[in-house]
DNA sequence: ATCCGGAGCACACTGAGTGCCATCGGCCTC
DNA sequence: GAGGCCGATGGCACTCAGTGTGCTCCGGAT
């Protein structure tokens, strides 16, 4: 079931010729909230859509693909963001510009997300497919990232914690979003929860409040300091706790190539 | 599919009363590396084992839990390992255990492991199980830390982040090992994925080779410098690179609370 | 001996997904 | 304008996963 390949031709997004596929989208919805997704059958849809049941499986590779029919089209969107960006981009922040690409596509048609939410909590099937769905997101992210993080010690370990980072925050952000029907705003939701993730792994770009704990709970741990600032340039430097202070310095002197103040 | 609760009486694991089970696991691996996953029938499989077709869905839910038939005994074991834990415990480095026990888990039967990975590579749907059985492990990871997080801010994005973190790693190291074919040393690779989320999560607690490399790649952004030694305590300093160089050290001697060596 | 309950089995049925072919409607060519 | 090509659709039959039901068989308890 799913993963399917697109085979059909047209089908998928951006062709707004056939209202065939978005008759079956509504048909399928209507009865989905009315009697359940699984207590609405295939031959139910089409004959509520007015179409043949052979016409269903051209339009969507399996029952399922009917609830997230703007997923390939969404994908495709966000790996094309993604290849489109040259090495000037930072990378951590560039999978968070992309994770907020989907958002917005989900805040286009709040009602519709809201429903579809409401769906995949109930079903079990229909949330093992959406599982399915943000995997493909998360390998797209951490596709990208291995090739950014290409050479570097533990680059592909890097990139999918990161990756898996990145979309565990905006799942976060757009539950929490969508829990309140769409009231509330989604991208400050996403935002506040990616920030975390860029707090922790990107090179810090301080945006609102300061996210990031190190020390988990009160216990002992790491410490952790900077300067929350305007400036978006920044310098994480990684020492031993037990290396002396100016071998510290030195570290910081050869990384920005330049004299101290 | 899938996901169905265990409706069973004994099934599961941890019951070494009918062999039936194992039989009806042995036969169905023998046909999916024979023929392949999808090319072989439920029948095929009752009629190798010797058994009724009814029989087979008494055992397992569905044709795809024939892949995991030790996965709920060992999602209980996690689970369980993570509820007779007490608040002593440093969360972060718990999560990262109750992923270790998993791995031991995998580790107990390589060859099983090693063909099940061939398989769930190979076919989509066997994949987009995995995910749904993965996502079980992340979820129960995430409600832990969630418990222990409660009440500070942020503590639920905290949570999930972190397990999605946690998950991710483990799942770097475990299929590093898997595509090995089960030669290379399991534990240390997973050891080393964790310690990479725990340098970056936990409190500070680097265990060899030091990880993390927060600088993107050669471009302009982040640069990154640490010294490679034994000590095992790690401090990460973060600032603005606009920031004079007297302010950063400046704040790494009130972190560390002590006087330049 | 009898009763009883659990385990297995056979059978029938639903519903998803697929292959195949017929049909229809537009469009191009001669 | 007739014929033919082609893409879109509909209809039909088929496979296979999964489920409900009732029967049988077996072992233990009374």
């Amino acid at each position: 079931m799913s993963e399917a390949p697109r085979p059909d031709r047209a089908a998928d997004v951006s062709n707004p010729k056939p209202p065939m596929r978005e008759s079956l989208v509504a048909a399928a919805f209507q009865l989905f909230v009315e009697r359940g997704y699984e207590q609405t059958t295939v031959d139910d849809i089409v004959a509520l859509a007015g179409v043949g049941r052979r016409s269903f499986f051209r339009y969507f590779p399996s029952k399922e693909d009917v609830v997230f029919p703007d997923h390939e089209g969404c994908l495709a969107r966000m790996t094309a963001f993604l290849g489109g960006s040259g090495p000037t981009h930072e990378p951590v922040e560039r999978v968070c510009d992309a994770a907020r690409l989907v958002l917005r596509m989900y805040a286009e048609n709040p009602a519709f997300s809201v429903q579809r939410y409401r769906l995949t909590r109930k079903v079990p099937g229909l949330r093992t497919y959406e599982l399915s769905v943000v995997w493909r997101y998360e390998r797209a992210l951490a596709e990208y990232l291995r090739g950014r993080f290409a050479g570097r010690p533990d680059g592909t370990l890097r990139a999918d914690v990161i990756a898996a980072a990145v979309v565990a925050a905006h799942n976060n952000g757009l539950r929490s979003w969508l829990r309140s029907d769409g009231r509330g705003d989604a991208s400050a939701e996403v935002d506040h929860a990616l920030a975390h993730v860029q707090g922790v792994f990107g090179p810090e770009r301080a945006t609102d409040g300061p996210e990031r704990g190190p020390g988990a709970d009160g216990n002992g741990g790491g410490n952790g300091a900077w300067g929350g600032g305007k400036d978006d340039d920044v310098v994480v430097v990684v020492s031993r706790r037990g290396a002396p202070l100016w071998r510290v310095v030195q570290e910081i002197e050869t990384t920005l190539g330049r004299d101290p103040a």
